[in-house]
DNA sequence: TGATTATTTCTGTCGTAACAGAATTTATGG
DNA sequence: CCATAAATTCTGTTACGACAGAAATAATCA
């Protein structure tokens, strides 16, 4: 299992991005593997590809599964677990997007409303900081609902409000 | 410089959160306190506040003046350096995405074109992983453009945009 | 210009996460 | 069931970033 020039650069540009988005190299470079293979791969193929621990590829792999990026399938007669990833990018986008809202924004969330309540409490905290906490509060719930909202949208609907970029504004005035 | 249990709880959350931002707790924790502070502080009030090392305080206001998130200022007859962060928080995180969109969207756009050529010219490449490549390389340029029309929006407008949530497709439509 | 205060840079330590390899568990075919 | 293959979990090592404290540098005042 040879990576042509190109999809080796894909894979290994995909694992320095992923570090820089809460995963590890190794969990990203998987992800990027299956997402090129034109067909589902075996762990065994995964770390002669990728030259990595066997151990490290079934931990990877588990937590791939588990933010739904990733899905196992068989083959007939065949015992050993293969893989694939998402191939829809509007769609892994999407998946990944969400766990990103339910690890960062929503703990957020309930951080801010809590700590609004309690500094309006605080009599000897200055009107500025209080405001302050009101105004992250307020921004980080409009774009809450407003994820939630666009979440719902078609992809092909997505993408045509997309394309239109900044027109949108003529549109909604 | 005791801060109130709100504002504890502020800082230590965007602390834990700058963490899976690619930043580091400090520097969150740094950001958290200036923004909520009526008043620009110094180092020495930094460090008082959050009990960490003068040195620390030194690299991570390095750091957040040169994302933009923070801002030097003087008092007259006071030869000591006050910090003091951006204070809207529409602006805040227009400047956080912005950076972002430098250190991985643009990477790895450039990345996608590459492979994306480079690819092409593979004459035993599979055709699928072929395609997957260039759809990835135009999902990531639809997004970069997309992004690239919306920072124009002045904060008003987006606003307004986004409380629409999905009614902008009736509009688009 | 020397003394003092503010700030930055340097150096070493510590904690954490990634990872390899070994050991174990689980599954399947003879 | 036993033997073998596959997959997972466990254990120790390593690499890296965060950080404290020390040392060095820069700025200001007497």
């Amino acid at each position: 299992m040879k990576l042509s020039p190109a999809v080796e650069k894909y894979v290994l540009h995909w694992g320095e991005m992923g570090t820089r988005w809460g995963t590890n190299r190794t969990v990203a470079q998987i992800q990027a593997l299956l997402y090129l293979s034109p067909e589902p791969l075996r762990a065994d193929q995964i770390v002669d590809a990728l030259s990595v621990a066997r151990s490290n590829v079934s931990t990877s792999i588990r937590e791939l599964q588990s933010y739904g990026l990733v899905r196992m399938t068989h083959v007939l007669g065949d015992r050993r677990d293969y893989f694939e990833s998402l191939h829809d990018v509007w769609e892994l986008f999407r998946v990944i997007i969400d766990q990103r809202k339910q690890r960062e924004l929503n703990p957020t969330l309930s951080m801010l409303r809590n700590a609004a309540e309690e500094v309006d409490a605080e009599a000897d905290t200055h009107e500025v900081t209080k405001e302050r906490i009101h105004n992250m509060l307020e921004f980080v719930e409009t774009t809450s609902t407003w994820y939630e909202q666009i979440n719902d949208i078609p992809t092909p609907t997505l993408k045509k409000l997309m394309k239109l970029g900044k027109k949108i504004t003529k549109l909604a005035s």
